[in-house]
DNA sequence: AATTGCTAAGTTTTT
DNA sequence: CTTAGCAATT
């Protein structure tokens, strides 16, 4: 038996219910983490064995977490687990594509892959759209891509009786498109990312021994965030666990914030309809909130219709009030932010990090970061460009992916002419066809005679140096002994990338700074599967970055800094003083929510922002704010009405007898005696 | 091949 | 107001 006196009864409940269906509600702040942890050490101390463990989670960043922290626990355990080549056992802890890629790795044959298939990202994803667009252009000229793309995303992860939403037209476009685009993907050996549910799906059923396979290799099932599950994924972990029926998920209906990205709440509201034996836990005792914040949020929420009724609660005090605070304009509401952050730092000592300002959307940031780089306020904003989106990796890993996989069109178009080696768009744009009159990949038309004989003497030689590059630089793949990173080094010398840099960047500082991305993520190459051949770590090596792009962003949260951050990625985090701004119609609910009839989730949306806060929260709006150049007058959020008077501090009679410029002095008075 | 200039659009983004 | 994307120009 392991220890489970450290939980409170429902966590406990939760933690040593093993068989069955079981559906933990864990509300914001309630242990769910622990919870999950301990139930998994207590499977193994119950007899289960790690082996038969799978947890899936949304993000690769809380698979980490949870399988650092079962690791420990099992550490405690008397009974040491260990292979008999010495290696610990452990549960099976991953992403649901993570998870599906491994099964594919195994099984993606069946389906007429091949093994060594590239998963494409958002920006390749996007390119191909694109490409099939421009090929059907000339009827239908008012497609976006972007929206095309989201479509094509949602009617994937909804499966083949799935509703989307969305007009007729733009639905027999996007199934229209659909076609090709799979068809273009297919001929790559490409796979995105909602293939890897999809197609995972597909071979589970029509093809049972590999279901079977599964099924006994996972008898215990189960998943994180389960509010945020869409059709294919309920799917895939129906398909586990129907049988053995030993599935546990855990999640919370109220902080269902990505409906928009296909994800059901339907699932975890109608979990009894699957599973009618299924053991409802609910934790509900706060660890995180004051009283006062958790009154509040539970206020708000409740004005929810279809939601499956919680009460947070907490042991603390009541706190302070909430502060509700109207600005005139969105860069008044900035300065007086980054003051009172001031405040708390010189006047109670606390530290900028124990801070954070959260907003609805990414414009949002500007006026903030103005204030707060005026005041000399360090802070880091989450979000916004992501390192794999910079431009110096997204060639590197076409390159890398060209190297697995030549046949990889999107990669090989991608960084054909880079640096320029007179395979200019002309050239390429021939070639590409010619690969379509033949039915196969612009590689192999490449290296087809009677293709490169059509060319000029000058790109025929030019198309022959790329394939004789790539073939170089591929062999080494094939040998038993080579490091990664040094024979990627090799390359970049060989097509002197770093003069390509040099020539894109006015600043050679900048070019320095690209290459130094390259270095940090060149030096992880051989840190996975030593075991492996060359070619097969290489490919671990991609699949891992695809999959888990944030990864480096995540690292450099180190330092004293206050968070800058979207309602919907502050999912998860806490802070002990949050500033939540821009609380305005139209913001938050966002305009287009009344639209869609979204404001349900544009609710759920606030509930979180406001469970992420430990002992003061701060919600302000602005009545005037620039929009687009242009001052809009703006009202305050109907949400506010929501929050009971007796939890808000009332800030206007307290605060007049300071004028502004009173104040402003008290603070300049403040810098001088500190400074 | 690279630069310039125009146009259009402007929530959220776990993989 | 910005900024991304694309067309047209040198």
């Amino acid at each position: 038996m392991s220890d489970l006196s450290g939980l409170n009864p429902e966590q406990r409940k939760a933690a040593a219910t093993l068989r069955g269906p079981v559906l933990i509600l864990a509300g914001a702040g309630t242990g769910k983490t622990r919870t999950l942890t301990h139930r998994v050490a207590h499977m193994v101390s119950e007899g289960i064995s790690p082996e038969r463990i799978l947890a899936v989670t949304f993000t690769n960043k809380a698979a980490r977490e949870m399988q650092q922290r079962v690791t420990k626990q099992l550490k405690r355990l008397p009974k040491s687990l260990t292979r008999a080549d010495g290696k610990p056992l452990k549960p099976t802890i991953c992403t649901f594509h993570s998870l599906c890629v491994r099964i594919l790795r195994r099984h993606i044959e069946k389906l007429g892959y091949k093994r060594n298939f590239v998963i494409y990202s958002d920006s390749e994803q996007l390119g191909v759209v694109k490409k099939v667009l421009s090929a059907i252009a000339g009827k239908d000229v008012k497609a976006d891509a972007r929206e095309l793309q989201g479509l094509l995303s949602r009617l994937k992860n909804a499966g083949p009786n799935g509703n989307v939403p969305g007009n007729e037209d733009s639905l027999a476009m996007a199934g229209h498109i659909r076609r090709r685009y799979d068809s273009a993907l297919r001929a790559a050996n490409a796979v995105d990312f909602d293939d890897l549910l999809v197609l995972t799906l597909r071979i589970f059923n029509e093809f049972p021994e590999a279901l079977e396979e599964c099924r006994a290799r996972y008898q215990y099932v189960m998943v994180d965030e389960y509010q945020d599950t869409n059709a294919a994924q309920f799917e895939l972990m129906h398909l586990l666990s129907k049988e053995h029926r030993n599935v546990c998920v855990v999640g919370d209906d109220d902080q269902s914030i990505y409906g928009w990205r296909g994800a059901e709440i339907s699932n975890i509201l109608d979990m009894e309809k699957h599973y009618p034996e299924v053991k409802v836990i609910k934790l509900e005792q706060n660890y995180r909130s004051t009283r006062v914040i958790l009154d509040a949020a539970n206020a708000v929420i409740k004005n929810n219709p279809r939601r499956r009724p919680k009460q947070l609660w907490s042991a603390k005090g009541a706190g302070d009030l909430l502060r509700l605070e109207a600005f005139a304009n969105e860069e008044e509401e900035a300065r007086t932010i980054v003051d009172e952050i001031e405040f708390n730092r010189m006047a109670k000592r606390t530290p900028w990090k124990d801070h954070s300002i959260l907003f609805r959307t990414n414009v949002q940031a500007r006026p903030l970061e103005t204030a707060l780089r005026k005041a000399e306020v360090r802070y880091h904003l989450i979000g916004g460009q992501s390192f794999f989106d910079r431009r110096e990796i997204r060639d590197f890993l076409a390159f890398m992916k060209t190297f697995i996989n030549p046949n990889d069109d999107a990669s090989l178009l991608r960084i054909a002419n880079i640096p320029a080696r007179g395979l200019s768009d002309v050239t390429m744009e021939r070639l590409l066809g010619a690969s379509q009159e033949r039915d196969c990949s612009v590689w192999k038309a490449m290296k087809n005679d009677l293709v490169i004989h059509e060319f000029q003497p000058r790109a025929r030689k030019s198309i022959e140096a790329f394939v004789a590059l790539v073939e170089d630089f591929r062999g080494p793949l094939g040998e038993t002994e080579l490091s990664l990173a040094s024979w990627a080094d090799k390359f970049l010398d060989e097509i002197d990338y770093i003069a390509e840099l040099r020539k894109g960047e006015k600043d050679p500082e900048n070019a320095e700074n690209r290459m130094r991305n390259l270095r940090d993520i060149i030096s992880t190459m051989d840190n996975r599967g030593e075991s492996l051949l060359p070619a097969n770590r290489l490919g671990k090596f991609l699949d891992d970055i695809t999959l888990d792009a944030d990864r480096e962003a995540d690292k450099e949260d180190a330092g004293d800094a206050v968070t800058l951050i979207t309602t919907h990625s502050c999912k998860g985090l806490e802070f002990p003083h949050v500033f939540l701004v821009g609380v305005e119609e139209g913001l938050l609910p966002h305009s287009r929510s009344a639209v869609e009839g979204t404001l349900d989730e544009e609710r759920r949306l606030f509930y979180v922002a406001i469970t992420r806060a430990m002992k003061t929260l701060t919600i302000s709006h602005c009545l005037n704010r620039k929009k687009y150049g242009q001052n809009f007058l703006c009202h305050p959020s109907s949400f506010l009405k929501e929050i009971p008077e007796e939890l808000c501090e009332d800030l206007d009679s307290k605060k007049e007898p300071v004028s502004v410029e009173d104040g402003k002095s008290m603070f300049a008075a403040m810098r001088e005696g500190l400074g």
